[in-house]
DNA sequence: TTAGGGGTTTGAGGGGCGGT
DNA sequence: ACCGCCCCTCAAACCCCTAA
């Protein structure tokens, strides 16, 4: 495996460890590590003229971006002679995906759109767990019952996003797109899914691997910042 | 007839920030 | 320093539908 992708895995435990702490789905802790992880990812591939903005690395704060539409917070906004040029934002879901699928897309094109027709670069990777588990009914602010059998993500789900990915280049379609299938083992250890495991399409099996590939989306990803730059 | 798939709506809670 | 407000994210709650 490429050291890129030990790295992120490495994050990806941190980040699923504080996850897993009382009250860590709606605490920034959890987005911390990876933030991290993709910042100094990206910062390494440019020079020193570009910086960059986002929790984990300098003040730990995001950058307040004023969209088109409305303002928003960059996960990671990459900046060069102060000017925002080009943000990746990153979503990892680690429970009731099915539910949320359609929201979780919907949001990200609102959000493109309110970034790109800024003109500025706009990328968004996406971490998905091949089996998620749903939980139900909870009180307070516990974590609800989890049920029986996890949610196993399918083609379907993968669907809207390659269609996105395929589409012309309008405001609503980011620039780049990534997405990774992770699941845990039973120390809550992650791994890349082996995609011949679900009902994946020989195309969706191709485009998972290369499109979206982490490695792929770093490297497209410094392209579009020197693009934009 | 029930469990799960899939969709929409609601809101808990973290954290930032400004006022005092 | 502390409060209170507000914004945001992530799912929990709620819904309908279908297959077994």
């Amino acid at each position: 495996m490429s050291k890129i992708k030990q790295d992120f895995l490495v994050a990806i435990k941190k980040s699923f460890s504080a996850y897993n702490k009382k009250g860590g789905a709606r605490s920034t802790k959890k987005l911390v590590p990876i933030h991290k992880f993709l910042s100094k990812t990206i910062l390494k591939e440019l020079d020193r003229s570009f910086s960059i903005k986002s929790l984990g690395i300098g003040d730990g704060k995001e950058l307040k971006f004023y969209g088109k539409y409305y303002p928003k917070n960059l996960d990671i906004a990459v900046l060069k002679d102060n000017a925002a040029i080009a943000t990746t934002s990153f979503k990892f879901i680690t429970s009731n995906y099915k539910q949320n699928a359609n929201n979780y897309f919907e949001n990200l094109l609102g959000e493109t759109a309110n970034i790109r027709r800024r003109g500025i670069g706009f990328a968004h990777f996406l971490v998905l767990r091949g089996h998620t588990p749903y939980f139900s009914k909870n009180k307070g602010n516990l974590r609800g019952k989890e049920r029986k059998n996890p949610e196993i993500l399918n083609e379907r789900n993968l669907r809207k996003y390659i269609k996105l990915f395929q589409d012309l280049d309008f405001p609503h379609k980011p620039d780049l797109l990534g997405i990774c299938v992770l699941d845990f083992d039973e120390k809550r250890n992650p791994f890349f899914v082996n995609f011949d495991d679900f009902d994946f399409s020989d195309k969706t099996k191709d485009i998972l691997q290369d499109d979206f590939s982490l490695e792929n989306f770093i490297e497209k990803f410094i392209l579009l910042v020197k693009l934009k730059s």
